[in-house]
DNA sequence: CCAAAAGTGTTGTCCCTACACCCATGC
DNA sequence: GCATGGGTGTAGGGACAACACTTTTGG
């Protein structure tokens, strides 16, 4: 804290989400359409700016993923990321961005936006691509979204915030797959996953829906740690 | 984004820093006697309000850092670590806090301060006493920092960051336990540690500093990422 | 010679990869 | 029966914990 005494200076705070989902095969993150400027017509993260004097960080985030989603805190995981300030990323003034990351299942009713303009699900190596413009430094934001996602996913269960409430093996692993963009033994990661204690919970019901043998359904347990880690295929070191 | 047209709402920005180091057997944190209100006279962490239009928060850390410990980036660790905007975390009015978290070596020059007031080394254990109070909300914050660093040091290189620029293995294996505060096996952590390539660079030196046989002297190596991880002493999970 | 700290060997266990193989459904 | 996907078995290798042991200094 400084103990000057000129004038503290103010900056506006924005709270912006990077909301990431798997659906149709591939990992996917929610994007809104600038109806104002600056870059208007881009696409953007959703957020907003800090509105309530009263209000948490958490609880704003939190608020914003309700007003996009209509998914409350039992549903999803929502977790601060990191915070972005380089100066000129607004073109506005000085703006420094809160950016959480949310993980959500795939939505079978479309998400009804809140003051948002158009939302849409966008592949996250479409958003990527050399050739994709997003506005301000929302396109790092989601590289680092999706990178964080990546690793989360290694030592945690949140994996299962992919996951409708019930799910078979077979879809969380292919959560993983998708996620990572690498195929897994289906038989190690079954042994491994059903192996690790409190990760998941039989439901005692099975499902056809993938066609072939039933495969049993489970819902996400209380543990949230995964051990041991579930590691990626071997990349070179 | 917020597409409204009222006016936005700005708020003031502190960049906090934990700074850590291992001296004296323990793991301390960098902290100033406050000379204003609030909280005059209770210690806090360094750190001051972002003050230039034009600096970026990474710099605006950065430049504290040198300020406080007159160390520059080739020397130290610092990252980004949380921002902290609970309102009412400081009585003068809405500030969110951008803190960051950082390495560096016992210094055997005592840290000249800038504008700080009295700073001090705190052994982390003491901060986190509960007897023990700081300002605003930086107790949770140094909790916040420790847990980090115990995090990190797991997968990666940066326990080097606490020791001088030439050290032992058993001299970075004292860091690793300092910071776990749990003992380590010295064959095993010497074997994995000088196993890892690209981890350790030795000197060809040897020093005799610990008493009995010489040791030999190593530098940090170009890799930052620890493989394979550093794995703690088994918890009970 | 003795204490102290550095560094090497060994052994059993766990986990991981890689496969082969059987099971239960729809058609 | 046959295709399709679910679930189990097994063998080899790497990493790890827990040890005993040798090496090299100072006193």
């Amino acid at each position: 804290m400084s103990d000057r005494t000129r004038p503290i200076p103010t900056v506006a705070i924005a709270v912006d989400l990077a909301v990431l989902t798997v659906r149709d095969g591939s990992l996917q993150v929610l994007l809104v359409e600038r109806g104002i400027e600056p870059w208007r017509g881009l696409q953007a993260l959703p957020g907003g700016f800090l509105d309530d004097e009263e209000e948490d960080l958490d609880t704003a985030a939190a608020r914003e993923l309700a007003e996009e989603t209509g998914l409350d805190l039992d549903q999803v995981h929502l977790e601060q990321m990191r915070t972005y300030g380089t100066p000129g990323r607004d073109p506005r003034g000085r703006v420094v961005a809160v950016c959480y990351l949310a993980f959500i299942p795939d939505l079978p009713s479309p998400h009804a936006g809140g003051d948002a303009q158009a939302a849409a699900w966008v592949p996250a190596q479409t958003v990527l691509e050399p050739g994709t413009r997003l506005a301000f430094d929302h396109k790092r934001i989601v590289a680092d979204a999706v990178e964080r996602a990546r690793s989360k996913i290694e030592y945690t269960t949140l994996a299962t915030r992919f996951c409708p409430p019930e799910f078979t093996v077979a879809e969380l692993r292919q959560v993983y797959e998708i996620v990572w963009g690498e195929p897994l033994d289906q038989r190690n990661f079954h042994r491994k996953i059903t192996g690790a204690e409190g990760v998941l919970v039989p439901t005692g019901e099975q499902t056809t829906r993938q066609g072939g043998r039933p495969a049993g359904l489970f819902r996400a347990g209380p543990v949230t740690t995964l051990h041991p880690a579930m590691l990626r295929p071997t990349r070179a070191w």
